[in-house]
DNA sequence: GGACTGACTTGCGTTTGCTGAAGTCAGCAA
DNA sequence: TTGCTGACTTCAGCAAACGCAAGTCAGTCC
């Protein structure tokens, strides 16, 4: 099975899941929302402070996002307080972990304040920093050179 | 040092590195344009011909990500053709591996086709399909549960 | 020199995303 | 019952992103 790079016009993006997955999770407002929901942010209020976005914005996107099944609206209830809603991680949403800790690698490296990232995720285990990195199912990093790009199942070829 | 998220409210994030990286490559058309580019995609005709937007927005885009310094505008030169230019990744642009394979994993697990995935990128050496995983600095494999989140230098703090 | 082609640019119109200010609404507290 | 508060909604209005159609411009080929 050759690398379908030699042969570019064989197929087609019409069925990207590259362009999917940003068509439901490319929104400015919905990255910076599962940022702080990967940071453990839950209530809307909380959402409102730290998002760094507009209100409107926030609730019209954490509607979407429930919609979309990204997070899941769960009641709760504080003493003395009336049931209110938070919104929690579905696996989902969780699994948008390696795209923001990529994001954010990237940010880091290439457009970093002078002084330096604002906050560091580590292993629990090891206290060493955290990166998404490349690899491949047989357990070897990969190098960007060292990728092929072949058809999957659902390859659309243009004739 | 504590985990940040027993403190929530003690860091903001005005200096965040995931809000600055997708200010430069959040847009739908950056992303689908790095998508082909880390294809192997460098030619302006060909790029209008396969990310699937117009060829408007095509240009002002890799003047933008030219300017960003994501790629590099190079002329060449074929038999009997004038001189024009390519798109060539600089190494900032091709340090977007991560984040458009952590996508395309992404994509392809929650909102893929029936069919399957249309591409797959496989490691060179021994064929084994590639993905985007996290991992500390000390070697080891990192689970979302396992991450800490403790201030950098550039961390700013609101009292 | 005239046609051709690849690489754009210009000029609309439309949609989407976001902001800011103000309004609504449910239920607990007094 | 009235007030309060957290969680939204509504209503302009603006700017950026994108699509489509047409125009430009520099070489090269004939």
């Amino acid at each position: 099975m050759g690398d379908l790079r030699d042969d570019r016009d064989s197929w087609s993006n019409a069925n990207c899941s590259v362009a999917r997955a940003i068509d439901i999770v490319g929104a400015r407002s919905t990255v910076l929302i599962m940022r702080d929901a990967l940071l453990g942010t839950r209530r809307f209020d909380d959402f409102v402070r730290r998002v760094g976005i507009g209100e409107p914005a926030i609730a019209a996107r954490l509607k979407e996002m429930v919609a979309a099944g990204l997070l899941e609206r769960i009641p709760y209830r504080e003493p003395g307080q009336r049931t209110r809603h938070e919104y929690q991680l579905t696996p989902k949403g969780r699994e948008l972990l390696p795209v923001i800790t990529a994001l954010r690698n990237w940010g880091d490296t290439w457009a970093a304040d002078e002084a330096g990232p604002p906050i560091v995720a580590t292993h629990h285990d090891c206290g060493q920093p955290v990166r998404a990195v490349l690899r491949c199912a047989g357990g070897h990093d990969v190098d960007s050179g060292d990728i092929d790009i072949t058809a999957g199942p659902g390859a659309i070829r243009r004739d």
